[in-house]
DNA sequence: CATGGGGTAATTTACATCGG
DNA sequence: CCGATGTAAATTACCCCATG
């Protein structure tokens, strides 16, 4: 990482836009915990995990502001690179889309399985050999699947999204997405534990995450004796090329070559703000260098292409603006929220997967219409030199890749 | 205070059963 | 046959605690 610009850390960890005060996450977490879980064996805990649920919801509705809904696919099985004996389910990965088709779908009352959509494709002249169906649900009991697998075959997955909807119909996206992603990105958080004034013990699951990272894609990582960070990548001839590792990795996000574009997949992390990821300097202060960084911060920002930081205050505001004191609009959001914690409650309506339709549209619209400040709630961590700006551009480019002609 | 071990809750998937 | 519902298994993500 880039040392010579560090950043003050108030943009760290408050970022300076809205000048209203919210609650530390940890207060919040407290509050989650006496309020929503209270019936809970162990409320914190349980706090805790919604909150790492949150902070996906966050990040997946992010993705899908930047117009890169279906090109999502969650929890998908992912090979490490050169190494099929391996893989790991990913939270978020990014796939070229092969075809897509908008099918007008008769509005009913009914759930909309995958079956009825094959059925209703089938008369469309969308041709669907090979492909084998899934059982799955786009509408269920008002709770929309996000990233809805319909079928499956060897090498794509087949999904459906709803696009708009007129008087008669839905209309729905149907697009063919290639199983080898582009790019992956895994969700963290970790709270502070009570009476510790370090670190988290827990980070150590985050590692899980950051093996991932390291394992995933063809441009892999090398540190030379003076500690710069290198890129390595093969190519399909054996040759390799290394050479420092940002500089390789734009290039490989600018080229159209797909002997370094077929295997190479971008990793972006995304943590939560915690109390103690950063150290005091010995003048007691807060400032953001990285040899202050906490061990495992550096882990997870050396092994990740992209280290996001979530602020506390993002979080914060969030849960605070949409959760807890909701305005009229957006109360659906609090009830959909609380109902899905509620004691003896089965079905989760609020996650990154299953998520009440209503509030899919209003987190959409809230997203939309606020999403400067939405951005201004990430930090990037590394690459220190870039922005989100840069992430989210570059992800557009490796969207708009001939990925057809790379792969065939 | 770093580390390893441990436990619960949440979520998803696969499979079974029920009812039309 | 098909979809809805229920249940177990698998996986993951949290937080807590004992130890040295």
């Amino acid at each position: 990482m880039d040392e010579k610009d560090p950043k003050p850390l108030e943009e760290i960890v408050q970022p300076a836009q809205p000048t209203i005060s919210y609650q530390s996450v940890d207060k919040l977490q407290r509050l989650l915990a006496d309020e929503v879980f209270k019936h809970t064996k162990d409320p914190k805990k349980a706090a805790g995990r919604a909150l790492g649920t949150l902070v996906e919801v966050i990040t997946y509705y992010l993705l899908k502001t930047w117009g890169l809904n279906n090109q999502i696919s969650i929890e998908q099985r992912l090979e490490e690179y050169g190494n099929t004996l391996i893989s790991h389910n990913v939270e978020y990965s990014l796939h070229p889309i092969i075809r897509s088709y908008v099918l007008n779908f008769p509005k009913t009352e009914k759930n909309i399985t995958a079956n009825m959509i094959l059925k209703t494709l089938t008369g469309e002249s969308f041709d669907l050999t090979g492909m084998k169906k899934t059982n799955l649900s786009l509408l269920s009991n008002n709770i929309l699947r996000n990233a809805c697998i319909i079928a499956k075959s060897e090498d794509t997955n087949l999904l459906c999204s709803i696009e708009s909807e007129t008087e008669e119909f839905l209309r729905l996206h149907i697009y063919e997405q290639y199983k080898k992603p582009y790019a992956m990105l895994e969700c963290k958080r970790v709270g502070v534990e009570e009476g510790m004034s370090k670190g988290p013990q827990t980070i150590e699951k985050a590692k899980q995450g950051a093996y991932v990272a390291r394992v995933a894609s063809s441009l892999q990582k090398i540190r030379n004796g003076a500690g710069d960070m290198q890129g390595i990548i093969y190519k399909s001839d054996g040759e390799f090329i290394l050479k420092p590792f940002v500089e390789l990795m734009e290039e490989i996000i600018n080229s159209d070559d797909g002997d370094l574009l077929r295997q190479f997949i971008l990793t972006v992390g995304v943590v939560s703000n915690h109390g103690n990821w950063i150290k005091r300097d010995a003048d007691g202060d807060l400032s953001f260098s990285e040899e202050l960084f906490q061990k495992e911060l550096m882990v997870l920002a050396n092994s990740y292409d992209w280290l996001l930081f979530l602020t506390d205050q993002g979080l914060s505001q969030f849960i605070d603006e949409l959760l807890f004191k909701p305005t009229e609009e957006h109360k659906i959001l609090r009830e959909t929220f609380l109902s899905s914690y509620a004691e003896g409650k089965k079905k989760n309506e609020f996650t990154k997967v299953q998520m009440n339709i209503q509030a899919d549209g209003l987190l959409l619209k809230y997203f939309r219409d606020n999403l400067q400040m939405i951005e201004g709630w990430f930090n990037v961590i590394s690459p220190s030199t870039k922005t989100l700006t840069n992430l989210q551009r570059e992800l557009e480019q490796l969207k708009n890749k001939n990925w057809i002609d790379i792969y065939e």
